[in-house]
RNA sequence: GCCCUCAUCGUCUAGGGGACUAGGACGUCAGCCUUUCAAGCUGAAGACAGGGAUUCGAAUUCCCUUGAGGGCACCA
């Protein structure tokens, strides 16, 4: 394995599902490692077994494979790996820069409580850093199971060359003797990122913001191991429209439901790539393997970037309007087998689905719209409000308007957009109406709503039969106001 | 409270001393197109957080203030 050979790693904890930051630092984990030819590992950080959610590694992986970020190496579990952490830990315990700590949960509380009561830091106050072999003795002896912590420098600095933020730098005795193994000898995060960063031979940590301030434990660690530390890059953070963290309640949290709601994973890709980077200053729409080709951390920003949902679902309408007829009907046909109402009789047809999908194929931004823009081309009774037929005239007018079009409509036998248009454009002119209310009062007798496709083609694909009974229906309705 | 980071239109961003009357995109508004809605086209409004300093010249460099975010667990 050559030593300069890029190797990176998308290192999430199953103790929930992934959202849009997390999936963010894999992508650009992802294109770091495809731009470089390197390799895109996956590793599943469950240390912490209080946590576990069930079901968290399958939607990680379910997300990965829906976006198309595939992995070289892994998925390794830490779970699986503890002898390793344990071995390194006795280690340092031996040679000297970590010690076993036997304080109590509740005294390690009382402690916290305290500082932050006068306004002191948080941190441990190395009661056990220094224990004489009696006092050890005697803590052995009354049963307590002893964490081991790190013995953090007391003075001195430490600093990093971080590949986005440039050289950033940590007073020692700002840190603290954190935690390295667990009473449950599970290593925590410190400990067990480091050592498997090092023995995956991992070259570029590339990880969110939040990891920053633990960076120089890090690398004390890796300086009392006399291993050579990664080059980090700390991305900027991606932020709910609150300016928080993003979390729980800032909805569809986890990556997949954007999936159901009809984003495709080429626009999550491209709009992802977009939060935190930049080609230039207009290029906008890039596809994965342009992505690829450029992606470099030099153009990744520091500022953490609040993310637009508004401005996902133009890129996604973007990228809808791209596919071929073919290729969005039967990426539509998921979402109107499962939003359709349940009236209509499924299985669906698929060459009149082919005839409508085309109809709105631009008129939708995300899949998810395009079962309510057609459902009246399946449903067999339309429900709408009859003030919407005689909202742009009144009643007699319409009743007269759409009794001369059945009138007219009826004896015609070649059925289609222009045929339609043939007879009903004229009598517009005929009726003394404009073509917005004339077409307008049809489209709502025809559609229900007010906005549709186009009418004679919506006419067309509804046939004959249909379209002449709806406009009979019409009729009945505006007669019933009366 | 302490530590770290960041700071350009509402949002995503370009910008790395003169090319800036600060560019692009989403969104918003207006117009065109048009049977409606979309799409498309055209246009408009809209930002360098504030204050010092360096410089002939600062969005770009430095300092301070302010603001925002993150971290300070036997969580990651």
């Amino acid at each position: 394995m050559s030593h300069s050979e890029i190797r990176v790693r998308f290192a999430p904890s199953p103790t929930g599902y992934p959202h849009l930051g997390n999936i963010r630092t894999a992508l650009f984990n992802w294109l770091f490692a495809r731009h470089h030819g390197g390799k895109f590992i996956l590793r599943i950080e469950d240390t912490d077994v209080t946590r576990k959610v069930e079901g968290a590694v399958e939607n990680i992986i379910d997300s990965l494979n829906w976006l198309g970020l595939d992995w070289d190496e892994g998925p390794y579990f830490q779970s699986q790996r503890l002898p390793l952490y344990q071995e390194i830990v006795r280690k340092l315990v031996n040679q000297g820069p970590a010690y076993l700590c036997y304080c109590s949960p509740h005294r390690l509380e009382e402690m916290r409580r305290e500082q932050i009561r006068r306004k002191q830091p948080p941190k441990y106050d190395r009661r056990c850093r220094e224990l004489t072999v009696q006092q050890r003795a005697q803590l052995e002896a009354s049963g307590v199971t002893p964490v081991v912590r790190f013995k953090t420098p007391l003075e001195g600095e430490t600093s990093f060359h971080d590949l986005i933020r440039a050289k950033v730098t940590f007073q020692n005795d700002t840190l603290d003797d954190f935690i390295l193994l667990k009473s449950d000898s599970y290593p925590t995060y410190h400990l067990a990122n480091v050592v498997d960063d090092h023995l995956m031979v991992i070259s570029h940590v590339l990880r969110a913001d939040e990891w920053l301030s633990s960076t120089p434990r890090h690398i004390l660690l890796y300086q009392a191991l006399d291993w050579q530390p990664p080059q980090f890059a700390h991305l900027p953070m991606i932020l709910g429209p609150d300016r928080a963290k993003l979390s729980k309640r800032h909805g569809a949290t986890n990556i997949i439901e954007y999936q159901r709601q009809g984003i495709l994973p080429e626009a999550m890709i491209n709009f992802l790539s977009l939060l935190g980077w930049s080609l230039d200053d207009k290029t906008e729409l890039l596809s994965r393997e342009e992505l690829v080709k450029h992606f470099t951390l030099e153009r990744v920003g520091k500022t953490a970037a609040i993310f637009d949902k508004d401005k996902l679902e133009w890129m996604n309408g973007v990228y809808l309007r791209r596919l071929t007829p073919e290729q969005f009907a039967s990426q539509a046909i998921p979402f109107l087998q499962r939003d359709l109402p349940s009236s209509v009789k499924r299985p669906l047809d698929d060459t009149y689905i082919s005839i409508i999908m085309p109809l709105i194929q631009e008129r939708a931004r995300t899949l998810a719209d395009v079962p309510h823009l057609v459902d009246f081309f399946f449903l067999d009774e339309l429900e709408y409000d009859q003030s919407l037929l005689i909202k742009a005239m009144d009643a007699v007018s319409a009743t007269k308007a759409i009794e001369t079009s059945l009138e007219r409509l009826k004896p015609l036998e070649a059925w289609n957009a222009v045929s339609v248009e043939n007879i009903l454009r004229p009598l517009a002119t005929e009726l003394g109406l404009t073509t917005s209310k004339f077409f307008g009062l049809l489209r709502v007798a025809i559609t229900g709503r007010t906005a549709s496709p186009p009418l004679f083609q919506t006419m067309a694909t509804l046939d004959k039969q249909r379209c002449l009974k709806r406009l009979n229906k019409a009729l009945q309705k505006i007669k019933e106001q009366k």
